[in-house]
DNA sequence: ACCCATCCATACAGTTGTGTATGGATGGAC
DNA sequence: GTCCATCCATACACAACTGTATGGATGGGT
């Protein structure tokens, strides 16, 4: 009772999630991403109940990729706090994740329920900085200091164009996070 | 010879800007603005060629609004180095100037001519922030790496919508400011 | 061989926006 | 009182997208 489904939920939703990550929520609409999967809109309505409907289902599919897995994953290949906290860092903004966590994040600012779903993924990732932190740092208060600098740095750092002189953003990145885990 | 302008250009820059506050360049649109202004586009293409000549427009007066203006008022208002980086930062990201420097932080992403506008502003604002910082940090690379921190942590924030148990996001940031003054 | 769940194409109605063309309306300058 | 630059309303042609309705097509299960 299976027919394997030549278009099936998971292509629209990789779709959608490409169009999120390249041009933002108001990039994800049916026609454009039917013509990218060389079908027509047909077969959408079937899957989804409306636009709003996959919209929904993009953030479930981030909210899922981008907290247990990378926790799993940097928890797996173990290492000390200090090499966690880069490890999570780059696993967390990953070539495929960053531009649609970016995306998510301008999002937040205009739709609350998008907002919502932003707080809960940020608290846990947020949480689980504290705790590395915390391996070799005693003071709550630094600790908090800390985990909020580098979850700046590690948004912000895609949302500024300054350029560094003779240093490369690369360089500067590297002092600035010594500068978080001494 | 100068009729006094119903509704003139400086009315549907304003009316653009708050609109590209409120929902990005993508919510920039001409008939909104246009019944917003309790008009109807009549006018709009007698000012602007299009819609794009438009957005051009609103590009300069956010770069001119963002840089000389504030950079003035800081060294104006005068005091240490260290209260002038937090004044410039309270200035920069005020009220109104914010959320229409995120939504053009956004924007830069997917356009590169935004992203070039973006590079001038922010290399301004940068060099200010080194400037700043070496009144009391002799280390040209710790300057870089705290403008870094500072400018990320400005608008990082932003984009962050974690909580922080028992202390509020005023106190944290003022933990993660002390630890950049330090 | 047939059935049926699954998926798709097509056509239609409706919405919202763009840009152009054209004929006013308005009100200070003279 | 007239003139003229300035601004506005209206109408038109066009484009892109949404959502619905309907009639297939496809192909594994039996």
């Amino acid at each position: 009772m299976a027919p394997p489904t030549r278009t099936p939920r998971g292509t629209w939703i990789e779709a959608g999630l490409r169009a999120l990550a390249a041009g933002g929520p108001d990039a994800v609409r049916v026609e454009p991403l039917a013509t990218a999967l060389g079908v027509t809109r047909g077969g959408f309505y079937w899957h989804f109940k409306d636009r709003q409907a996959l919209l929904d289902e993009l953030l479930d599919a981030w909210e899922r990729m981008s907290t247990d897995e990378v926790i799993e994953r940097v928890e797996n290949e173990g290492g000390n706090p200090r090499d966690k906290v880069r490890k999570a860092g780059a696993l967390t903004f990953s070539e495929t994740l960053l531009p649609i966590d970016l995306a998510v994040r301008d999002w937040a600012r205009r739709d609350p329920a998008v907002a919502e779903r932003l707080r809960r993924v940020d608290n846990r990732r947020m949480d689980y900085a504290r705790q590395l932190f915390s391996a070799f740092c005693p003071d709550p208060n630094d600790v908090e200091a800390r985990s909020m600098l580098a979850f700046s740095l590690a948004v912000g750092r895609h949302f500024l164009a300054a350029d560094h002189g003779t240093l490369t953003r690369a360089q500067v990145l590297d002092l600035a996070v010594r500068r978080l885990l001494t």
